[in-house]
DNA sequence: TGTACATCAGTGAACGCGCGTTCACTGATGTAC
DNA sequence: TGTACATCAGTGAACGCGCGTTCACTGATGTAC
């Protein structure tokens, strides 16, 4: 049953996806790698021919959520003409839409304490995320560039934090409002 | 070996302070019965003398956790005398010391992504935890009570974002400028 | 261009391991008289 | 107060289960001539 280079590739991008939705969905830890190739439409033992280890896809899943993310604001940004970028990307990150679908969200919210414990190789994926996700901010700032990017840091941490909170607490109305008061610090002053 | 009451409230005792430090170190699904009852001196078979699953153990430990954050935060304030209450918060809860001993730390910040998916009776218990510190911050605040409980909400998810990128992060020079400009923002303005 | 053979993607069974949970047992504690 | 018995905290072996990983096998693809 070999299969051709370009099929091989696509069954790789695949896996590489599926990982990418279930990792922020059911967490890293909790996802198996049999549900995982079973949502590739594949059985566990080729998981191997991929990939030498999961630690291996958990690097390539959360670098391909990460990207995704940033590619999404851009996009946003750039559909948004002349409107402000920062309340673009803001008044998304902090939408309700955002805190009822992880899968397509940002991984450094979804996955938050669990990155902190992955290896090496995840949490540098998981830095170099963050850190593109603060430029794009810092760059629709108005500031001198060392400032925006202080700001920048500030602003994708209370982003992080809120919709971290806000999937934990188990009062709708709290959840609207940390989100709701979120973002409106963070487009004011 | 029947134990005293006595003895056996500690051991009950032991056993959630053991394991809301390990929740908080290694994580909730990650640390494994066997390990928390040997950190409490104990096999693991006595376990279900005192639990009747390990979620419900997780529900107290994880109440435990967030009642003793508080509760230092409400004495290191009546320690500070005049000095602002909301600073002796922040600048402890945003220390590097807090980054590096998640074990004693927020269990919001350490465990942010397990939570989300933990069991209704713990995100209740993380619920009322987030309310207490955002009670207390508010309190510190020169303002209608109604408009410091919105910022005091902002300041704590700002906060727990924050000491959570903080972890995650492998570049050191980033990590300190995190806490350092959340901090700054926080106590500024 | 056609043929023979090596490659290797994917299958499905099997592996050892640690998990949460159960259970028979032990023996000190608490209780009833 | 002393004795007899029931209770139950803690032990340690065992349970089924799902995990990540390995492996023999299959057969279409890619390559060498």
């Amino acid at each position: 049953m070999k299969k051709s280079k370009q099929e091989t590739a696509e069954t790789r991008e695949r896996i590489v996806e599926a990982a990418a939705a279930e990792f922020r969905k059911n967490g890293i830890e909790r996802t198996g790698l049999n549900d995982l190739m079973a949502a590739a439409g594949l059985t566990h033992g080729g998981f191997y021919r991929h990939f030498r280890t999961k630690n291996e896809l958990v690097a390539e899943a959360c670098d391909a959520a990460l990207r995704t993310l940033t590619d999404n604001f851009v996009e946003a940004i750039d559909a948004g003409g002349r409107q402000n970028g920062a309340e673009i990307v803001t008044s998304r990150y902090l939408s309700a839409e955002h805190r009822d679908h992880p899968e397509t969200g940002c991984l450094l919210a979804a996955n938050a304490s669990e990155l902190a414990r992955a290896d090496q190789s995840t949490r540098d994926v998981a830095t170099e995320g963050f850190l593109r996700l603060v430029d794009l901010i810092a760059a629709q700032y108005d500031l001198r560039k060392d400032v925006a990017k202080r700001r920048a840091i500030v602003a994708v941490s209370t982003m992080i934090g809120a919709i971290a909170i806000s999937r934990i607490v188990t009062d709708p109305e709290l959840s609207r409002t940390i989100l709701e008061q979120a973002e409106k610090q963070l487009t004011g002053a």
